[in-house]
DNA sequence: ATCGGCCTACTTCTCAGACAAATTCGGACG
DNA sequence: CGTCCGAATTTGTCTGAGAAGTAGGCCGAT
């Protein structure tokens, strides 16, 4: 028994950095993790239960709790007989905000970055347009709000870096439209690991609150295309403070892309 | 024993209609559609485990690996001493394959509808555009074929609908966006559910091939302006196809969107 | 009287071991 | 040579027992 009990909590410290996971959150995180970091390619048949939860000196009751979440996110497959397989990439939820942020949590790939930021000159700016029709006056309010913490605290602390995705959150939940809603809350989510992942270098060298005040602006002003396109320029300011080795080529391979099979 | 076994056996047929599910599987959708359904209001809290799991004539265990899938999808949160409450609208991961297929299997509430559309609308011309420029020649191979099938066998049919599917599949690959891809296979799968929905009045009175023809001779001649507006356009019509009650107008209201607290 | 820290009860969490169900693979048989 | 059936293997489900975490009340101190 006490054995186990200390193993447990080796296993738990050595998987989870820290956070008020459980050990099925962990374990979850930690082969999801590998797998959206490639470490497990598609295809790959994880060890059988019996065998991982012991090696990992979990139950199998864990362990399987962590396979169905993984499950749930599209990551995993598992049928009896045959296994639980590593799906292909193109079946994985990448928006969802766990899976997302496993993905940023070593160093990001470029093409990931580029292709995060490409979503966001799409979503974004016709969220603006949107967010200039639909806001009421409270949303309007918390913006407003958000903004002005924004400025006093600088995107350099955490702080202003929270206000900043506060903004983008009450300007998303502007639209009104679920979906929107939804999809950024993976994205946000994802900016705001992506922000800090900017700072590791060194400080910002911009101030970007210009331009969320143009686009605050244009929505109290309830003026669709200048919101959408001081959105634009936001968005395009944002992808040039951000360090990317190279600009990714996009081509049909990948570890994110399916084969194309005949 | 065997009395337990029986029991199970009818939970299983009460509850999921069909499909190769596990019991786990079963509870989790039948728990998430009461969810998005409304049925279980925001911050509602679940029975026990114990409780539920013998009102269900089901193990704890069952029962549990159903609460993981749903909080995986962020439809619930479960602690200690608190249980299991249904989390706050703005949490759900509405572009989940699962919750949106959930949220499909009722009548779909018209403000649902074209929340999906609008997104559709944002998404799918941007796609479009992007495809043009980054399709290769199997990409186009493989949505020259869906357009064959599509056109031959009809949205009337199974077959014509899963080749519509694999058309706007393809495209979307082709934008070699992993996120853009992930993102629309939820949606893909949602307009599938939703071009079924269409049909259960009557069948399809415009052929909307001539609109996909469109959109792929744009891709084809690697015309990104003109395969955005033909996108934008299929769209448009598609929507005026698909019978709504009414235009819903967008308010602050909604089971959908969270409480703007000040 | 209000604030802070313990204590308790209640719920989920984890464990262990057993059996059931599904599916693949290979071999027997027509 | 094809078809079917059985066995082996893997996940799926069940049971029952503790462990761990947490909200809310209790109590004491300031």
């Amino acid at each position: 028994m006490a054995a186990r009990r200390r193993a447990k909590t080796v296993a738990s410290k050595a998987s989870s950095s820290n956070k008020a996971l459980r050990l099925h959150g962990s374990i979850a995180r930690d082969l999801g993790t590998r797998i959206v970091s490639g470490r497990y390619r598609s295809g790959h048949v994880l060890a059988g239960e019996v065998e991982a939860s012991e090696r990992l000196h979990v139950s199998r009751t864990a362990y399987r709790e962590a396979v169905r979440i993984l499950a749930a996110k599209g990551l995993v497959q598992s049928r009896p007989r045959t296994g639980t397989r590593v799906s292909s990439p193109e079946q994985w939820h990448l928006l969802d905000p766990d899976v997302l942020g496993w993905a940023f949590s070593g160093d990001p790939e470029p093409e990931v970055l580029h292709g995060l930021f490409e979503l966001r000159s799409i979503i974004e700016p016709a969220a603006a347009a949107l967010a200039a029709v639909r806001r009421s006056q409270t949303h309007l309010d918390v913006m407003r709000r958000a903004l002005d913490d924004m400025i006093l605290h600088t995107l350099n602390s955490e702080e202003g870096r929270i206000a900043d995705k506060r903004f983008h959150g009450a300007l998303l939940r502007a639209t009104c439209n679920p979906f929107i809603i939804s999809l950024t809350n993976g994205v946000t989510s994802a900016v705001h690991a992506l922000t800090e992942f900017k700072m590791r270098g060194a400080a910002l060298k911009r101030d970007p609150s210009p331009d969320h005040v143009r686009v605050y602006d244009a929505i109290a002003a309830k003026d669709a295309k200048r919101a959408r396109a001081a959105m634009e320029e936001l968005i395009r300011l944002a992808i040039m403070d951000t360090p990317m080795k190279e600009r990714p080529k996009y081509s049909a391979k990948s570890r994110f892309l399916p084969e194309l099979e005949e």
